[in-house]
DNA sequence: CGCATCGCATTTGCATACACAATCGCTCGA
DNA sequence: TCGAGCGATTGTGTATGCAAATGCGATGCG
């Protein structure tokens, strides 16, 4: 097949195929290049980059044990449909987990993280007032893994992270509504109050109603534009 | 190659053989027979399951999806080495989740739902006298699983069902440890009152308590069985 | 005219083949 | 004697081929 190039001035075919298929893919969905509920057909998504099914079919697989897309047995996958319902219940379940981060980081994070997060904090002030969404998103995901990383306990950072970037699909444009961005920054300070107070619990609720605010944002722009079927 | 039978009086060849080699992997993995660290040879596995590389391969990467084992390029799987420190986040994890989930179960559950919980915390008072370990293992499995599902939060329940199965590994020998058994069942029905009264919150605390008793439990037993390298 | 059944096309699932990378052991030199 | 360079070997990564299963359409029957 197009295997002739042994040259890489392409940049980017480092690494394994299978990983960056499976890397193109999550973004494609996650941008909503993919849409939900679509067929995924292996030999043509193996034509479209340019390789076999082989390294393909493990990228589907690996996306499938993620919940990306759904495989049916010999019957070809889709990207993952949701409900309306089941994007709630990411949601919640984000927020309860940003909960237990921010309170374990409220007891954990040492004097230099702190002062790293309220750097972050500081840097958003600008990008809200100039109305950047898409610096403030960046932003924004800096601050909670930084959040996620004071909690000293890596692997439920990488499960915050992990089930964080899986809504992500969904995420996406609710930052755009009205005065949403200033309300998302209003929160965070009241978080940072929390946690400078030294007050996980405090800091844990606040963050269940910060993520929870979010979740109702969406909410309201699903009803908005409404599609048919998904 | 020896895929001559087209009978199917084995019975246990329905499905996908990348799926029943991945729950085949699992279970090795979880029951230790295949010890963390062990190097997993494509080729020597598709032997021993009768089959190509390919579906081994598809299960791996299914695995390494999971955080079971851990692929790097080029250079083989191993079962994931975990290491003491590791296992400590996973519990602490996997507590903070389950004391996420039987808050909100407290908050949630239907009379049905709350009278099952308590038909299963009865079923294994006896169990605890007999000293059954693997039924009591079973008990408690259905008890916090039950709670995961009165959350009325499916995604939630999957996940902690994920993080809860991917410990399952190490969680295996815990429970045989002299009077443990004893004292899981009494902090179960503590949970069990704070549920009783509506008081999710102290049902959460206490939720925490019973998995990280649980954990200390299990790391006084790493402490002592301490092997060489892991 | 509607429905069931049979056959075909498409696509997945698995096997096999090949290429390249990483490791190990050897030899050669200091 | 020890270390570095180099080749052989092992094993992963990818491509391709083949068989079976699924879904769809055509055809025949009621």
């Amino acid at each position: 097949m197009a295997n002739g190039f042994e040259t890489e001035d392409d940049g980017d075919d480092r690494g394994l195929l299978s990983d960056r298929i499976r890397n193109a893919l999550t973004d494609e969905i996650a941008t909503g290049t993919l849409a939900a509920g679509a067929a995924l057909d292996e030999q043509q998504l193996a034509d479209r980059f340019g390789a076999s099914r082989t390294p393909v079919r493990e990228a589907l697989r690996q996306l499938a044990a993620g919940g990306l897309v759904e495989l049916r047995a010999r019957r070809g996958g889709v990207v993952a449909r949701m409900t309306p319902e089941r994007i709630m219940e990411m949601f919640e379940t984000v927020a309860e987990i940003e909960a237990v981060c921010v309170r374990l980081a409220a007891y954990r994070m040492t004097p230099l993280e702190r002062s790293h997060l309220i750097e972050l904090h500081d840097l958003s002030e600008p990008i809200v007032e100039a109305g950047n969404f898409d610096a403030y998103d960046s932003l924004n995901r800096q601050f909670h893994e930084a959040i996620y990383h004071a909690t000293h306990n890596s692997f439920l950072a990488e499960q915050a992270i992990a089930v964080r970037n899986r809504l992500n699909a969904f995420r996406r444009t609710q930052l755009r509504q009205g005065e949403r961005l200033r309300r998302s920054r209003d929160e965070h300070e009241t978080i940072m109050q929390a946690i400078a107070e030294g007050d996980g619990e405090m800091a844990s609720r606040r963050m269940r109603a910060h993520m929870l605010n979010a979740a109702t944002s969406l909410s309201r722009f699903i009803e908005t534009n409404k599609p048919g079927g998904v």
